[in-house]
DNA sequence: GTGTATGAAATCGTATACGATCCAGTGTGA
DNA sequence: TCACACTGGATCGTATACGATTTCATACAC
């Protein structure tokens, strides 16, 4: 069956917002998206509202909504929880990765080696994301694996407007990749595992605080 | 001013479901909740879209919305997911948590204690609950604080339809209060409050995942 | 020049209305 | 008896309409 025109209109706003057409503080006017989708504002309405509850949207009474701001507070608080949640995720996904998407992950591992030579920094994000989908992927906790991808798609609007590269980390990120996949292969405890899903993200993280004069995260 | 009515529809709904007013499998039908709030659809439907984005309904299309089902698994998957956010939530608390939360918190230890004589579970549910508040109000972390909180929503939908207290689990609760706010008090590692935390929790997952023989969680 | 009042335009919030869809109960034929 | 088509009622999905609120530009007073 067709989609609902709220579902429409919601996967349209995810799309754009993810992808960065639209950007933060982007102003979404119900009017005018209605008038685009060639519907009323009630859907909407609606799915707005959806994108408010994940968090990629802010909505003010009266006033309307914008794609969420990107401030560097609340992009490391999203890191950091990203880091927190990926972490648990990729442990408990490890037990249930078969040798196919071994193998798989350490060929998008290569890549992004290949890559470091000639670096292209947006194919360098979609290959990492790639890579870490298939370590999480398998997670059996449904709940655990929707709040990764609402974290994901939180960092992926503020990524998509003003957070750098840092310099060198593309290397390190390659070495720890591998450091994961041998854990997961050699079938290392789970906390040892999540440990280590967890620290490849916070040294990420503690860079940026770092350079924004803040103290480390303490987890 | 007075809360927009979608707003008033969403907070009637969500305290009765979790209060367990409309236990899971409620069925939620749109014109008899707007009539009984003296409004139209449009808002009821709002309320329900977001509670849904909580994970506290199921909505299906052209059918309509129920309260969220309480079947084992995720019930346990909520309980899995609570004890790594909480955890992480309780570590990032504990730095600034000051004396007077501290000997709240212990007062209320200590009331969880005397009523382990004449237990009452509604009440020691209810202390419980305000323990962990203390305990992790003070993280810095928004994100992690909502996804806390949600997740005690949750739990709360389907506790107050079937799942039973295991038996002695409340003594040893009480114990492993007392030694989280040990740790606390001392300063200890964040690393080691998260896994006292987590922990904490795990343990009762545990027992249910036992009495459901099923493995234990791994984390 | 600064600050405040004012009015119009833009936009939101919600009621109402009606077509579309689902569901349950009934009747028919094998 | 069972399977299946049919029908009426309940409920949902969305368009439209209009009052309420905000915002911003303009004009005026000081």
């Amino acid at each position: 069956m067709a989609p609902s025109k709220s579902e429409s209109a919601y996967r349209l706003l995810h799309e754009r917002i993810t992808e960065g057409t639209f950007s933060p503080g982007y102003r979404l006017v119900l009017g005018t998206i209605a008038a685009e989708l060639g519907c009323s504002v009630v859907p909407v309405r609606e799915a707005i509202r959806r994108l408010e509850a994940e968090g990629l949207v802010t909505f003010e009474r009266n006033v309307g909504a914008t794609v969420a701001a990107a401030d560097t507070t609340l992009y490391l608080h999203t890191m950091q929880t990203l880091a927190i949640i990926e972490g648990a995720a990729t442990a408990l996904s490890a037990p249930f990765i078969d040798e196919n998407q071994l193998a798989a992950a350490r060929a998008i591992n290569q890549a992004m080696s290949d890559l470091l030579v000639d670096f292209n920094a947006p194919r360098f994000t979609q290959l990492n994301n790639e890579f870490h989908q298939v370590l999480y992927r398998n997670c059996p906790n449904p709940h655990i694996l929707e709040l990764v991808h609402r974290g994901w798609d939180r960092l992926a609007v503020m990524r998509s407007s003003s957070f750098t590269h840092i310099p060198g980390r593309a290397r390190e990120s390659v070495k720890e990749h591998a450091g994961l996949l041998d854990l997961i292969e050699a079938k290392a405890p789970a906390a040892q595992i999540e440990q280590a899903a967890r620290a490849h993200r916070t040294t990420t993280l503690n860079a940026y605080l770092a350079a924004a004069s803040l103290p480390a995260s303490p987890l």
